[in-house]
DNA sequence: CTACTTGCAAAGCCTTTGCAAACTA
DNA sequence: TAGTTTGCAAAGGCTTTGCAAGTAG
């Protein structure tokens, strides 16, 4: 996993050569992405946020992730109503979600992706910017049940 | 790909199983799905339809999807703020969407796909039960341009 | 005849937007 | 001070729901 000092410090650096500005919510909401290992939703990162901001609205929650993800820093996992963010591991990977506890899993030691981009280029001539991966069944702990 | 009157009879048995009644609309439906071999939306489903019954409402749309999913006849594809309805190809697949020109190809002749299930398995005990691959770049035509 | 399905309109969610006030650099 | 960010509230888009009327079997 990533060093949360190191991944702060970079969507920091991110935000200040675009010319954006870093206010004390903003700083608060890199600060917990960068920390964070799970996959919040923009409401979960909004209710944790206010416990020490009460003040702050979910739009900035969602226009600081908007800038985030522009810069390629922050990883928006696309579920059935359910937009999940990634900001501790900002490149593709797949994800593991166990229907019946709901645990997310990062699958990033999947040996085969690179396999699977290479299938495709050949197969289909398609050239491969982005993937999102996601893979419902049931974690280790829930198959005993 | 699938013979359309296969994939017709199929879905129309499973909602005759699950004592479903067959309405003119749904029937529509269900020939429209088992037809098509793109991506529709459920408003691309319902305009369609709806040249034929003008009456249709998109409600009867979302329920008969849902019906469909749930006997397992329709694959839902969650892009973002978008869900796509795959009924000629009711199993897992590989997608492919070109950022340029927003075509969508069927990845399923992609060969790695069992690698990477056996590498889930192994590396994380993680028994998978559904998959949904989105791959996003550029189509073969899109790259020359 | 009974149970299922429909259309309508309203409501629900999540997300985005407009704008004046507040704030960073 | 100039330009960015904020909070609020409203609006947007997609999807679901409740219910009386209609329909399949």
């Amino acid at each position: 996993m990533t060093d949360p000092a190191l991944r702060y410090q970079t969507m920091f650096d991110f935000v200040k050569q675009r010319g954006g500005r870093m206010t004390s919510h903003r700083i608060a909401l890199l600060r917990l992405l960068a920390v964070s290992e799970g996959h919040p939703n923009a409401s979960q990162i909004y209710e944790q946020l206010r416990e020490q901001f009460p003040t702050i609205s979910i739009a900035t929650v969602y226009k600081t992730l908007a800038l985030l993800k522009e810069e390629g820093q922050v990883l928006e996992i696309d579920l059935h109503n359910d937009s999940r963010y990634d900001g501790n591991k900002p490149y593709p990977h797949p994800h593991l979600i166990c229907k019946q506890c709901g645990l997310i899993i990062d699958g990033d030691a999947v040996a085969s992706l690179s396999a699977i981009n290479q299938d495709i280029q050949e197969h289909y001539q398609f050239q491969v910017m982005q993937a999102q991966m996601v893979f419902y069944g049931l974690c280790r702990a829930c198959q005993s049940g």
